[in-house]
DNA sequence: TGTACATCAGTGAACGCGCGTTCACTGATGTAC
DNA sequence: TGTACATCAGTGAACGCGCGTTCACTGATGTAC
């Protein structure tokens, strides 16, 4: 059972690190994640995390991991059941919305140097991965689904870090919402016309 | 015209600036760049480089500058006259190479935080957005160029970014080919086959 | 129930590091007369 | 052609910073008897 707060023992500290880190991230898009600064909000020394974590690396994949779970769940909740191409789009505007509302930890996700050991890392990109792969499977039926799977999640990660970089404009959340749409619309097409000849 | 090296007088330290800084990202493709490390791989004191950058971003900006041209360069060689989805493909593979061979320069190019109103290096990205243009028109001729420029960048961004940071498996250069050729292959097939109902 | 003790999760001082940036300076260069 | 001088591009010491990590430590907790 948690503890009082005010104890020399925290009670949770692992945990508070964590969401302490989180917090770190919302306010300073573009700051990296030091320890020292996360053993500061949690209100703790600067050695109190080498208790729960092994060094930077490991915070920084628990958190990581912690991001893909929330994006699992982000992008489950704008469609439940995609089943059409405009559903998919909708799930495309829910990763790339993401990515924008958090971008250090959507960078902190993908483009941290990172230990691929990490457990709980591992997993939870895994599972990110099987998300991707049933929602083309239920939408694109006919289809080669991992080779498609990669294609469906690179088009949808190349929008989200081409926003975030600025090479896509990402002033207007409305604005984007409309170029995803009609981005994935383009690319059907194109198929489409390609097979006419 | 150039003088010699061992004067006091560097001669061009701007421009040796850039390729040291080019050479440290080339040599440790996980380290940032700082301006102390380029100029002491200029030869050069510590606050030299201030001469001719007005800060760490002004460098950073002129080493992504070059970056966008010579990844402009490398697409343009991989393929001269693009004409079909097969030779797309094969530019598609060219960028993500790219991005392999060079992962610290690719991620200063993009994921560094920087000043938009950098003129050097607007004017670069300006010269690979036109280069995506040119290509999508020449190959798909019929379509909506601008949501489909959008669509091909990013399906090829995204496959950059997810072999650089490791979820998709960038062990062997050939496997990773493959993987590029089916992706744009299933891409089209997968429009096609919505077309088809 | 009370006490001795092992374990655990904190502390705080200290290490050495590289960083960006400022400042007053000086040596080299080029130009005007 | 020779000299005085302004300009320019370097130097090197110094600033204050935050960083990851180590270490010996101590206060709190839980357990065995």
């Amino acid at each position: 059972m948690p503890r009082a707060k005010n104890t020399y023992h925290h009670g949770d500290l692992r945990a508070a690190c964590v969401s302490a880190a989180r917090e770190l991230l919302e306010e300073d898009g573009g700051a990296a994640l030091s320890l020292r600064a996360v053993a500061k909000r949690a209100g703790v020394s600067a050695t109190a995390p080498y208790r729960h974590f092994a060094d930077r690396d490991a915070l920084v994949s628990a958190v990581a991991a912690e991001g893909y779970r929330e994006l699992a769940e982000h992008l489950a909740r704008a469609h439940p059941f995609p089943e059409t191409p405009d559903d998919l789009a909708e799930i495309a505007i829910a990763y790339v919305h993401f990515a924008l509302e958090h971008p250090a930890l959507f960078r902190a996700m993908f483009a941290e140097p990172c230990d691929p050991a990490h457990e709980e890392r591992a997993a939870a990109t895994a599972a990110i991965r099987a998300y991707v792969h049933g929602l083309v499977r239920a939408v694109f039926p006919e289809a080669e689904p991992e080779a498609l799977s990669t294609a469906v999640w690179s088009l949808v990660h190349g929008l989200a870090f081409l926003h975030l970089d600025g090479k896509l404009d990402a002033t207007d959340p409305e604005e984007i919402s409309e170029r995803i749409r009609s981005t994935v619309r383009a690319m059907l097409t194109a198929g489409a016309a390609v097979e006419r000849g």
